[in-house]
DNA sequence: AGAATGATTAGAAATGTATCGAATTACTCT
DNA sequence: AGAGTAATTCGATACATTTCTAATCATTCT
């Protein structure tokens, strides 16, 4: 990765890139290019020397010049392969799911309920864990595990039906899965 | 040409390259990404509304968010399109011919006949503007006009034949064509 | 209408980098 | 070996850009 955004940024500078449109056309050296572009030998020569880093383009002696070249393979992958990332990035979910579950808790108690329904989901699953799966729980039981969470445990009860977190028949309720 | 150095230094940016790989998995929004990333939302923003500017993504409301996504089309041409110039650039030999002439001629005369060849060529074509094409010298007539841009008429002439500028036979001189 | 929340803008600090002139190096040709 | 020439390096300057904090704007939901 390091290495493409290197790159990147060498093409992301309008001398280097009048510079290899020259070398598209043919081989040059500094002294030629600096003339073509109205600028200073120094200057051709740090941007060559940097280019050359990069094995963006080789350079070779004939006669008292420094001929540079273009190392063409390079262009041939779209730009798409040249922004990727071959990591998997990482996990965005989970690391969102933490910062909110930090905004809205706090010493384990649910400060409020969320508005939104993205992060109610995720503060209403986390509650969830208290609950084990397949197995069923009357109101009371339901009321007073919410409750060491939070003092409303009616409206929290109500937006886990709501949520399709949790489900109820008659007095019975039971984690969806 | 403006717009695909623009969009290269868009890319050129380890910030911005991790915001579109967050997008190339999918569309997300200011406040998830900037958490993702670890940085501030103003600085997320700001990145988006430069890389919104530039085509490279679009953005819509739902609910609460911005929900930003990427252009995709525009990453499939290899990097090769990216860095080229329509324009045929310049014309680069012209522009390097009239630097070595301002350098070795002085008021109309020629200072200093240059050792290397490439500019060698270019000095004595110039002197050679000064005979008529299809016409034959003896070799009074030769040095005569020569001696008009340098001193050392006698070298230059047979430089001349050596170059391959001007052919002779016996005591006449012309213009090769 | 008002409260809440995400997005955006403005301003400032810090960092990075392109460019040049001058001095030095590396090489070629006689 | 020495003169000449192109290439490179060094140090300094100027400019562009990323990032943050704080304030403002725009939108949604009650």
């Amino acid at each position: 990765m390091k290495q493409k955004l290197a790159l990147l940024k060498l093409l992301a500078d309008e001398t280097r890139l009048n510079i290899l449109n020259i070398l598209l056309r043919e081989d040059s050296y500094v002294e030629k290019i600096a003339c073509d572009l109205s600028l200073t030998p120094a200057t051709i020569c740090y941007h060559l020397k940097k280019l050359e880093a990069a094995g963006v383009v080789n350079c070779s002696r004939s006669q008292f010049y420094m001929i540079y070249s273009l190392n063409r393979e390079l262009f041939d992958k779209p730009l798409f392969e040249w922004i990727k990332k071959e990591e998997p990035v990482l996990d965005s979910e989970e690391k969102y799911r933490k910062e909110v579950l930090s905004h809205f808790f706090k010493y384990g108690r649910l400060v409020q309920l969320p508005t939104q329904r993205k992060k109610r989901e995720i503060v209403l699953g986390e509650i969830a864990k208290a609950f084990e799966p397949e197995r069923q729980y009357d109101e009371a039981e339901v009321n007073e595990i919410i409750h060491r969470f939070h003092e409303d445990h009616c409206t929290v009860r109500r937006e886990m039906i709501a949520c399709g977190i949790m489900a109820r028949e008659k007095e019975t309720y039971w984690l969806v899965t």
